[in-house]
DNA sequence: GAGTGGTCTAGACCACACT
DNA sequence: GTGTGGTCTAGACCACTCC
């Protein structure tokens, strides 16, 4: 078999090029579909086999490639139908990069949001950096307050400012936010051709300032939750920087550790 | 080849038992080593070949059950050198569990540990349904304080008590953990023969009370990090339950996902 | 039944660490 | 050089899904 992705390196003498197995270059050029969009969020891939023949080398080195990349989140195997480009829609009842659980397991259902505001403006420095733009550039901004609902009621519990690169997100506006049911990464997704893919979150107890007091329905000064998050596309390319304000009163934040 | 662990089931006609494939029987296996400490942490495990002989199984099988044991990061992959029990001693400059993260890159430095409290105690009912006791079996009690520093000023940041089965942890005192330089947990593998494998954690906002306040050096009622933490063992058991309290003015708690 | 991913095997060879 | 884990292949068969 010949595989056609270079396995030995050109001749000059190196101490070792940085030695990358073959199934690491097959998952870079699947890698590469994927940001180039040959195959969409939701959509199917090719078989094991039609990638093999593709590429030139065996299933089962494919096989190791795609099991990256399934264990990175980027695709999802289903047995019997076949390899599915991940997606943030059809996550039932659970927004994917969303940590926050109510404390009583009888506080489930339908979260109310509410989009407070959306509107162009100029990076400021923390932004720009953040997004890796430049000051100034364009960006939008949204804020939107989520509401949980505790034993039965609504309750104002998160307080979320996000901020988008203007190019890739030109269009959005408040009313599209408003008129899309499920999570807004999906509404990325199909709207605007942006996958998040993986995100970093800083986190900080906070106090209330008078602002975020009024939007959550608490008392000025009390303890939030302050969730920063950058959130990033294919080639780790930063997409989204936000900062939410949780109230965690009557929910946690929950980690994993391993 | 005869594989030794049963693959085809018992012949009485059921829907599918639940199908094990043979590789997670034989990490099944390796598992109950562990747990029986025949390798104890940072010990070199077998080699595959011996492992695969010893199970009568091929290699390949015996690779992919190591495979899922070291991202779960029980074992630890060494090429060349073999297979070893993953441990939280060796863990140069990071508390494996620990991810607390000073904002300014420059503030890394040594730790300064005090224990405040170490004490043996009745379960109350919370303590004793997060380890898995019954409420008013023998826990040890310790409270610390953990002191970073800040442009070279070791700032108290860290107030941690912690809640330890008695049985296990019999003879456990202040004077043991102070006249103890690595992790805690390191201490706890090879004083006590406890591994810590996993642990989840809960977090929240919350005021300061007066003697937070005053061990941490901040003002009663700044805002806090409450991190509640349930560590466990091998079988999923609980063996340790913690809540530490973070400043967050100086250090965030990092998280990532995917 | 046909097609997909999932498991298991066996053998050859490569990269790495120690001696 | 020897032994370890790491890669790659090829083929057989199993489990699952859909037609």
């Amino acid at each position: 078999m010949a595989p056609s992705p270079t396995q030995t390196a050109d001749p000059v003498s190196r101490p070792t090029p940085a030695f990358s197995p073959l199934y690491r270059q097959i998952k870079a050029l699947i890698l590469q579909s994927l940001q180039a969009s040959e195959w969409k969020p939701g959509e199917l891939i090719p078989s094991e086999q039609e990638l093999a023949s593709r590429f030139r080398v065996s299933q089962g080195t494919v096989r190791k490639a795609v099991d990256e990349l399934a264990a990175d989140n980027l695709l999802l195997r289903r047995q019997g139908k076949g390899t599915f480009v991940s997606t943030h829609a059809e996550q039932q009842s659970q927004v994917r990069f969303l940590r926050l659980i109510p404390d009583h397991a009888g506080d489930e259902g339908p979260v109310q949001r509410h989009i407070v505001d959306c509107k162009r403006q100029r990076a400021n420095a923390e932004v720009a950096r953040a997004l890796g733009l430049r000051a100034g550039d364009a960006v939008l901004q949204v804020r939107r307050v989520l509401a949980y609902p505790v034993q039965g009621r609504a309750v104002p519990t998160i307080l979320e400012d996000l901020w988008l690169p203007g190019v890739p997100f030109k269009g959005l506006t408040a009313e599209r936010l408003n008129g899309y049911s499920g999570p807004m990464y999906a509404l990325f997704e199909t709207e605007f051709g942006v996958h998040m893919v993986r995100a970093a979150e800083k986190i900080r107890a906070i106090a209330a300032e008078a602002e975020h007091a009024h939007l959550l329905e608490v008392a000025r000064g009390s303890p939030l939750l302050s969730v920063e998050r950058t959130a990033f596309t294919y080639k780790d390319v930063p997409m989204e920087w936000r900062r939410g304000l949780y109230r965690t009163d009557t929910h946690h934040y929950r980690n994993e550790l391993s």
